[in-house]
DNA sequence: CTAAACCTTCCCGTCGCTGGAAGGTCAAGC
DNA sequence: GCTTGACCTTCCAGCGACGGGAAGGTTTAG
């Protein structure tokens, strides 16, 4: 299996392949005579592992933690699970920050008129001490 | 008033400030005869501005636009409250995709063991189709 | 007189890729 | 045999929004 095949199956870009391999993430494909990349599915299964765990947030760094302990059969399952939670509670803290962004962008839009009138409750919110409505 | 005291005064650092003027977000500020840059309180005051914008989600695009807006006395105030409400929009977005990740990842953590053993249903739920408890 | 705390410009690194250039290879159709 | 298009390779540049740090000039306090 070359890389566009290993890209289509595994739902990362070809492109993202080769970084990985770059970087040290997965290991050097095997090549072809031609110097093609080829793919056994091994190595397609390491690939959609990453594909995954970057969909539910992993960087790099973490998913190549993760990818010691697929591969290691020794390895204990509170790892991954420490790793798991870790997660969670910086996607947490971080849906909080958006959501506090968010209502502040909704209090703003609500206080404003939004006309053709260039009197502005958000552009006054935005300016601090400028003698705005608050 | 010099960069540090603008940097302390409008939340952003110096090498903020430099770079906002770099990319033509603020004016060129004017400089003493030493060279160093000279604030005035109207230019701290689009710190202050851009400080706020940012810190709500704005990215430097936006802020260039909500810039404008503050500048311009003919304005219309609906504009402002568009890119208010489209931000607002974007930013639900990113959060519902953000809350389905953690919520991936709670799920993962709730079926995981997390003892001692290699047996592990996370490193299962991210292996796709390799026989694992899915 | 010296030390520290400013300031300046410049360039590199971050993260996770994506795009594109320049070139080699392969399979199909004429 | 020839062309066309779809692959593949490497390498370099860029994104956003800065931060770090080098190398050097300036100012202020003691």
């Amino acid at each position: 299996m070359n890389i566009s095949e290993a890209a289509r199956r595994s739902g990362l870009s070809s492109k993202t392949i080769r970084y990985y391999e770059d970087i040290g993430l997965i290991a050097p494909a095997r090549r072809a005579d031609n110097g093609y990349r080829q793919y056994d599915p091994s190595q397609l299964d390491e690939m959609c592992f990453l594909a995954r765990a970057r969909n539910v947030g992993f960087d790099l760094e973490e998913c190549r933690q993760l990818l010691a302990l697929q591969r290691d059969s020794g390895r204990e399952s509170r790892h991954a699970r420490q790793l798991v939670l870790e997660k969670s509670a910086k996607l947490q803290q971080r849906i909080d920050e958006l959501v506090a962004m968010r209502e502040t962008l909704e209090t703003m839009a609500r206080r404003c008129r939004g006309d053709e009138g260039p009197e502005c409750a958000i552009l006054d919110d935005l300016a601090c001490g400028k003698g705005g409505s608050r």
